[in-house]
DNA sequence: TTGTACGCGTTATCAT
DNA sequence: ATGATAACGCGTACAA
């Protein structure tokens, strides 16, 4: 490999001044600094990060510690971290800690001890120890933590509040709520958007509150309509469960649209091309990476002690035809 | 930051010693080397990784290149790489391509230039040129590359005709095939299954090569149903083509299961819950990630040349009711 | 503006 | 079995 010092060798300067001219340290003379990137060009110098990382005691790597990668929503969030990094020089290792608190804290300890540029996480729980970082920047996504700092969140409560008034406004009478177990804030920020619409209504508030997959969304759409009072329309806090609905509805007949009112939270791939077409709260995920990255930039840039920022990001309802009363 | 002459200091001993003590080097003697963990555990030593990677002249990262992480094949595959990874102590570094030629090569450079310890890649032609990594181990996935290298492939064609056939089995007669652009090897190999299937039995293939998105489904299926010769069964090769068909048959009213066949390649989330639940050839997108991922491994401990290796995976035809011919 | 020389923290070599 | 010390390749304080 050659090194920094073969360049200055070929250029006839010293090392530092080879190293300041690559950098662009505009204190090197201007037809110095045009020889060392001739020299450096044509022995195909190439700066050894490694050298480089223990010089400065940083990388330029971003840790990304997401909850579960396949989770399309998840992998839109990542997409949009990736992009971003990428244009900022940065790069950015997957951490997938599958709801896995021991896999979290692995996670963020390795960071810390790479010395990682910057974190970017949706951490487990509100309680999540994140002093493995040192002084590491941070930025938190999707749900808050018990400690200050930089987040970027969506309006999740008016989101749902939006979708039940709607499946209201369309004429359902009795919507229902299936949103992901009470230890996660996404799903009891959903429920409390669903109860806040059903206010001064009159109407009997029906919640469930299962773990974020399909089978208990099968489970808790068979629970509601086997009940006493069976509701004629869901809100469902998620596309998981979304799709134990839709399985369970379809094996009693039931066809969203007509029979029953449905609406999801998140805008699945497959929910525009289904029978019917799904109506959905989109969350903004891969904008959510975005602005998370951006705040890292930031954050990295100016090192000092700063007031945490939040970013809320607003839903968008999409209305397709399952939560629309049809005549037929 | 504490630091290992901190740890020689309070143990007592060189710090050569205690590299050897922490690195578990069997030539040091027992009781000195319990002294030196005690001294370590009390002072909250965590040996510095970038020098380390310094002195080795590399880390303990492997990139991870793969053309999209939106595709939930994918993201099984970096799961399976991951987990297994993990296991192995090394970390993984997102890389998505986008299937664009450019950021490939970028990326592929990169990982030349940080030394990683290994690529995993899933490259989007058959001559993309890998010389940047210089000798770093690398495993090739999902399509073969004109360069001997170990890689982990699926039996797609076999997948495709086992499809094809049981369209026929079940009493389909003019089955189409709709895949992907011609110049994907995944695209040509799941047509030439269907092609083969078809062999001797006096039917006249229609394939359609598109790009493999949602829209392009619809499109193909449009175009064959309008065509001199519309078909009754669809063999798709990819599950968001897949999605495409679906709404394109929902428009016309023709309802698969009953009036039409469908069949496709990828086991998506949403397969098994739709209406009807959805047959697929499903690929073992998990274990091909840890396939590789073990490849990767015995490639790095095996540092000398050796002959490359293929893995190759089988299929599973897994039949739901989309491909039954049902009597209503 | 340029060059010399040291430091980053660890591992590996070579004596002992 | 242990210790002293030389790399690893780069960036930068300091001197010139």
């Amino acid at each position: 490999m050659v090194k920094i010092s073969d360049v200055a060798r070929e250029a006839g300067v010293s090392v530092a001044t080879v190293s300041r001219a690559l950098n662009n340290l505009d204190t090197v003379r201007p037809d110095l600094a045009e020889q060392v990137h001739r020299a450096a060009a044509q022995l195909g110098y190439r700066p050894n990060t490694l050298a480089r990382n223990l010089r400065k005691q940083s990388t330029q790597v971003w840790a990304l510690i997401i909850s579960d990668i396949e989770n399309p929503f998840f992998t839109a969030v990542a997409r949009g971290v990736e992009d971003t990094a990428q244009q900022n020089g940065y790069s950015v290792m997957l951490c997938n800690s599958d709801e896995d608190p021991e896999k979290e804290s692995r996670y963020l300890s390795v960071a810390g001890q790479d010395r990682v540029a910057g974190v970017i996480l949706s951490p487990h729980s509100a309680s999540t120890n994140v002093s493995a970082l040192n002084r590491i920047p941070l930025v938190v996504i999707d749900r808050t933590l018990n400690a200050p700092f930089d987040v970027v969140l969506v309006r999740s409560r008016l989101g749902a509040q939006q979708a039940t008034k709607h499946l209201l406004d369309e004429g359902w009478h009795r919507p229902a709520c299936i949103t992901g177990p009470q230890d996660a804030e996404t799903a009891t920020e959903r429920s409390a958007g669903y109860l806040q619409a059903l206010e001064g209504t009159g109407i009997e508030p029906q919640v469930q509150y299962q773990r974020f997959r399909s089978a208990e969304g099968a489970l808790a759409t068979a629970e509601l309509l086997d009940g006493k009072n069976p509701p004629d329309s869901f809100f469902i806090g998620n596309a998981s469960l979304a799709l134990g609905v839709l399985a369970e509805l379809s094996k009693r007949g039931l066809r969203p649209g007509v029979d029953v009112g449905l609406i999801s939270f998140d805008d699945a791939p497959w929910a525009p091309f289904i029978n019917p077409p799904i109506s959905v709260v989109a969350q903004p995920a891969y904008d959510i990476g975005v602005q998370a990255a951006q705040l890292l930039v930031q954050r990295i840039a100016n090192a000092g002690p700063q007031a945490p920022r939040e970013v809320n990001l607003a839903t968008s309802l999409i209305v397709r035809e399952s939560s629309q009363r049809s005549t037929n």
